[in-house]
DNA sequence: GTCTATAGCCAGATAGAC
DNA sequence: GTCTATCTGGCTATAGAC
């Protein structure tokens, strides 16, 4: 197999799903068409269909590359680059990095939470959801854990267990974060971040 | 106009907006076919139509109807039976309420969360969703900060500001515990509840 | 108010030429 | 690989008898 067709492949599914994520912020999942889709690529039917088998492997698409490389790829490049990150730190960090991410203007909240809502009836959509998620998870895990332990000396076995409980509270304010900012246009994001750094900040083991 | 005829339309549109939440938690919102409600119902398309003028009305009523009497009221009935409550308390109040609550034995978060993705792309239950969440929060913050005066001795500004923020992590917490019981099928609820409550009650203004 | 039957439309997906 | 043209099916909503 010639690598170029394969390099070539990648980008037209890139093109594709790019142009089914701006539609997905502007109308929603169940109300882009696959015309919406294909006027908004660029391409034709044929095309589109000889890339992905259906809409709902264009969602699933769109919904694999959506925060792909930011929230925990942020998280992961903060532990590494400084000493012992707390979580307020953390959270920061992963709010600030899901704040700018943008589909064509629109906050990325919009769309993860019809991809949310589809997952539920959706098998594959709902496992890519659950490892994201999973994933953000975990990555919050090590740092706090260490954290625990190194800056307010834990044993191991109180830090797992604090940083499995901060953790849970992390995930719930990063998704809150995206539930309210998708249903309050005036939602003040800034303002969320700030207040929830701070209680977490206060908390310790 | 005769009272009877009131509450015989009342009953209807009650037991439409029923089989249409059942379908709902079964197969989500916009693969539920009117024809799926009309057959859950028991009645006719002509009997809905004269009662509901479009499914988006049907999907609005669910939205009313859906946590009403649940949530904010438990919290409330736990603000006048006791003495001054704090936020663990009120969370666990909250999230228990939500927890018990069942569609067809589906849990209300798969209907939920279908809910707040329509109203990203629907007005009316956008607005609806928003009253939903600010009336919890504000039934949050007049316990919170009535617990940090009285419990903690904090001035009025302090305790509303407290307030405030609490809420705020609170809102979060419960939307958290609805993304990740409708994502996860084996969430352990029970484990969510009384982590997210312990480490809430660990908090003091 | 409720029924059955169906209009009318637009969606997702395909066929076949190039 | 991509295009244009089109099919098929199911959807929402209505018409009109009862």
């Amino acid at each position: 197999m010639p690598k170029v067709t394969e390099q070539y492949k990648d980008n037209r599914r890139a093109q594709i799903t790019a142009a089914a994520a701006r539609c997905f912020a502007a109308k929603g999942v169940h109300r882009t068409s696959m015309s919406d889709i294909i006027a908004e690529s660029g391409l034709s039917a044929g095309a589109i269909y000889n890339h992905f088998k259906s809409k709902q492997e264009i969602t699933v698409s769109v919904g694999a590359t959506l925060i792909k490389g930011r929230v925990l790829e942020a998280v992961q490049a903060l532990e590494s680059e400084a000493g012992p990150v707390g979580p307020g730190q953390l959270l920061g960090r992963a709010l600030r990095e899901l704040d700018s991410g943008r589909v064509d203007d629109q906050p990325l909240s919009a769309v993860i939470i019809q991809l949310w809502a589809e997952a539920v009836v959706d098998e594959t959509l709902m496992v890519l959801m659950q490892q994201q998620i999973r994933t953000i998870r975990t990555g919050f895990v090590g740092p706090i854990k260490r954290w625990a332990r190194e800056v307010h000396g834990q044993t191991p076995a109180r830090a797992a267990r604090w940083a499995d409980e901060v953790s849970q509270l992390l995930i719930s304010m990063a998704t809150g974060y995206v539930i309210q900012r998708a249903l309050f246009p005036d939602f003040d994001r800034r303002k969320y971040i700030a207040d929830a750094q701070r209680i977490i900040t206060s908390m310790t083991p």
